[in-house]
DNA sequence: TATAACATGTAACTAGTTACATGATTGG
DNA sequence: CCAATCATGTAACTAGTTACATGTTATA
């Protein structure tokens, strides 16, 4: 699914593997990130797949930037890909409710430390979310005006990503709460 | 990861692979899950580590049932993991996300239809929270007093799961509102 | 009559992570 | 002088998915 990522990126302009990784690091990185080397193994896979085409930039002193843009064909599988329904719901691997579901036997102050981390975690990000994903979309709506509905829908994700932190926050201050006094 | 939620089911007693798929699939399906396929080859994988040990029980017309039963090692390793700290936020992959996100040149109605399919998915998966995942705690609860630190971490995940849902249609209330009013 | 439940697994694949390798430039 | 940024990638690995293979018994 990464290769729809970055496709989905390389239909405003071309880049590079560096560039993508900056750029879906500074938007998409809540809901999807890849590394570095899983960015470039894939450009290639998508290259020889016919969906982008590259030509090297030369540059001094540096290696060659290696700079890739959509092809028509990448273009109607992104069109595709964005049409098809979702039909099942996700449900991601989470570590730390994994944990806590076997923690019945875990001394009460080491889960609510566990807890209380996790609490710091997550007002650290929704502050993110607040401050400067909001800083960054305001500033791309009003330099860009011919991109509203982009950023409508960057503005859309930004929003459930404040609300799941403070959906997050929420229940671990309830939970710390009864273990405090139930466990 | 997989191994430590097979771990955390066989600390309750032995199970075979298959045991271990229903188990999951009725407890931390909506934060830990795996194929049938998953699990048999990690087991192999813990078994040459010495986490399990398994034992052939014969059976008529059916192939036999492999019972695997934690070790001391295999209990060790659950309990050091259990301990250790979870210091980073998880920012799992959302497809839906990711789709809207690019979604800017999509049709308005295109979009609703998508959003209010996932709603329905949500409102689906909050009842099954609310009834079945819930009395089954319960039931437990009931029926094993002993068990009541566990059953309180599995009312805890069960709680995150309703509140997750709710916030999931929360936001996309709030979003369908808006993209037909402002899209 | 067909399909779900029981019960095992392998093989081939895709996705993602970690570690390594190279090397110049810029800022603190 | 050290760390970060720029810029590419490969190799080995772990995790997870999909498809295949086998065969019985109970239920609808």
């Amino acid at each position: 699914m990464l290769r729809f990522a970055l496709l989905g990126f390389l239909q405003y302009e071309p880049k590079t593997g560096y560039d993508l990784k900056q750029t879906m690091d500074k938007s998409t990185n809540h809901f999807w990130h890849a590394k570095q080397s899983q960015i470039y193994s894939t450009l290639k896979k998508m290259e020889a797949d016919g969906l982008v085409v590259s030509h090297p930039e030369p540059q001094e002193n540096r290696p060659d930037r290696k700079v890739y843009t959509i092809t028509d064909s990448g273009k109607s599988a992104m069109q595709s890909w964005l049409q098809q329904p979702v039909t099942k719901l996700e449900t991601p691997k989470q570590l730390l409710l994994l944990k806590l579901f076997f923690s019945g036997n875990i001394q009460k102050e080491a889960i609510v430390t566990q807890l209380r981390l996790q609490r710091n975690l997550h007002e650290q990000q929704i502050n993110l979310y607040k401050t400067e994903s909001s800083d960054f979309i305001n500033q791309v709506s009003s330099s860009f005006p011919e991109l509203n509905r982009d950023t409508f829908m960057w503005e859309a994700t930004r929003r459930f990503g404040e609300r799941f932190e403070r959906m997050y926050m929420d229940w671990l201050d309830e939970t710390i709460g009864m273990i405090e006094k139930e466990f």
